[in-house]
DNA sequence: AGAGGGATCTTCT
DNA sequence: GAAGATCCCTCTC
């Protein structure tokens, strides 16, 4: 199986230096980003720094639909193993609200192996395997089994290894991928990031591989389109509720839902011009 | 542009 | 044994 051979050749090179994460993490502390190797450089300057501008527990201690709603705008910042960081502005999430959600893997309220992350404190990153071959991330809310799936970035910073990431599990010869291809959707984010299982029941809060900044501009209640969540099928009533939100007009969500929009504009949520 | 099928494996019945 | 919070490739209109 050739692809897979190189698939995973391609994640051992990346992660070649992460034998020892605490030995990493301590070295990173001591570099300034960029590759500027200026010796004098203060490490207790750098850790103030990234403490400031990290989204804190009180962020993600909220109800599972405002949580959704409030990762919109928001950054994900992803440090590779070589020390690059990747950083990508959320545009698109779904809510799964836990027990009484037909959709969620936590419904009935029953933790299985697999759903522990959703039932940590919110924060908590549930990152699971699809169809054996492709992996989403989620990031647990208030309430039990709750957690927000997150389905579409805008890629900022980084998207030379977010190419090199993405390409690396395509087998035919194709064009570069597009800005807007890179992470429209919960699986290619997670390629496009290099989120795997390893990632499941992190600390967002805590991590030193993964955490969320502040976004400078934030959507306010009528950027937001609310719409039918993707690919849950027969879910009964749950089908059907407003669980996913993106930003209207934004072209790296993965699914818009033209329908809804014109729906809403018809509703007076547009602010006319 | 849209429909259809294959890939691939963990989880739960 | 079957299904699954997906993606990619190919075929057809």
């Amino acid at each position: 199986m050739p692809r897979k051979r190189k698939l995973l050749a391609q994640l051992s090179a990346l992660q070649s230096n992460s034998s020892f994460p605490q030995l990493d993490a301590l070295e990173n502390l001591n570099t300034t980003p960029g590759g500027d190797s200026s010796p004098k450089s203060s490490k207790y300057f750098v850790t103030e720094k990234k403490k400031s501008s990290r989204l804190d527990a009180d962020f993600f201690h909220q109800p599972c639909v405002n949580l959704a709603k409030s990762f919109l705008g928001q950054i994900l910042v992803r440090k590779l193993p070589d020390g690059r960081e990747l950083w990508g502005r959320i545009v698109e999430t779904e809510a799964y609200l836990g027990g009484e959600d037909e959709a969620s893997h936590s419904k009935g309220g029953k933790q299985t192996q697999r759903n522990a992350a959703m039932f940590m404190k919110p924060g908590t990153l549930y990152v699971y395997q699809i169809y054996g071959i492709y992996f989403c991330v989620n990031v647990s809310s208030q309430g039990e089994g709750a957690a927000v799936l997150l389905r579409s970035l805008e890629p900022l910073q980084g998207l030379d290894a977010m190419r090199e990431l993405r390409r690396a599990s395509r087998k035919a010869p194709t064009k570069l991928l597009k800005d807007w291809q890179l992470c429209n959707g919960p699986s290619r984010l997670c390629q496009a990031f290099g989120i795997d299982k390893a990632f499941d029941q992190r600390d967002l809060t805590q991590d030193i591989d993964i955490w969320m900044v502040p976004g400078q501009d934030l959507p306010g209640e009528q950027d937001v389109v609310a719409t039918t969540r993707i690919g849950i099928g027969n879910r009964g009533e749950w089908a059907q509720k407003p669980l996913r939100f993106y930003l209207r007009g934004n072209k790296f969500v993965s699914v818009v839902d033209k329908k809804m929009e014109r729906e809403m504009a018809a509703r007076g949520h547009l602010s006319c011009s």
